[in-house]
DNA sequence: AGCTATTAGTTGAAAATGTAACTAACAAGG
DNA sequence: CCTTGTTAGTTACATTTTCAACTAATAGCT
């Protein structure tokens, strides 16, 4: 009976991750109607710039169905364009229009916003020990 | 362009807490034929032992429906069993059965195999540090 | 050029999840 | 006891996810 559940670090690790993008979460779903998978695409073109499936999948460690699906998603409420890359007809490149970006700054802040809330209690050494330690993991 | 990704920490805790959960999800479907819900309520009823489905619904933080399938899933294949309790009798109280404690034995020994090796990067303060300041989160 | 292998992305079917509505048992107040 | 409200757990249905098979385009080899 010495083991703990509440020491087990993938268990410890994902509480935490639900916890934390529980409230987040909710943001982007009931504000735009996004998924995980499609708050990530938005947030990576955001981010990087315009970029194919593959690119986002890359980066973002999501399977390219998860992806393909999330695009058309987008693009079908009308926060992704796309277009066909001409060296390669393969792919496609995936663009925020303008109504996506306006809705990546406004969940952009949120979640700035979010996370300060989130950290608020913790100090700025053990945040920097936290995302360190995290990103060894990673 | 100042907003990073990697340094959000609800997107971090999540490739972490993927990541670290992986390969630890493949031992027990792989060998089990167990779901994530499935190896947790195992574990719940290892370690804490007999314990009803609403009790591990609320120490491992999962709705109730997912529980109820687990518990059915479990019991189909022999891993637990149920009984009716007598003083309520909407609850029953959830058992492992002999090869339910084969299976979390062997999955328990894993679990710490697996844990160690994950932690082996990092140092002893680090990872009680890392426990630390996720239980804060949490 | 022609053949085979690989790659980007899509699709369909099966499995898993979330949500809400449901049943059965209990509880509390009259 | 009866009514009303609550609780444990299940079930039905819609939405997501996963997995494997598929198409279309390209790459590489001969």
């Amino acid at each position: 009976m010495s083991f703990s559940l509440q020491q087990f670090l993938p268990y410890l690790l994902n509480q935490a991750a639900e916890q934390s993008s529980l409230a987040f979460q909710k943001i982007y779903k009931d504000r735009y109607g996004m998924l995980r998978t499609e708050w990530r695409v938005v947030f990576h073109l955001g981010i990087y710039g315009d970029l194919t499936a593959k690119d986002i999948g890359e980066r973002a460690n999501i399977h390219k169905t998860k992806i393909s699906r999330a695009v058309h998603k987008l693009e079908k409420r009308r926060f992704v364009s796309r277009v066909k890359v001409a060296k390669d007809r393969r792919s496609e490149i995936i663009s925020l229009t303008a109504q996506g970006h306006i809705a990546y700054r406004d969940l952009l802040a949120e979640a700035e916003k979010y996370e300060r809330n989130l950290l608020s209690e913790l100090s700025q050494q053990e945040v920097a020990q936290l995302r360190a330690l995290l990103q060894r993991l990673i």
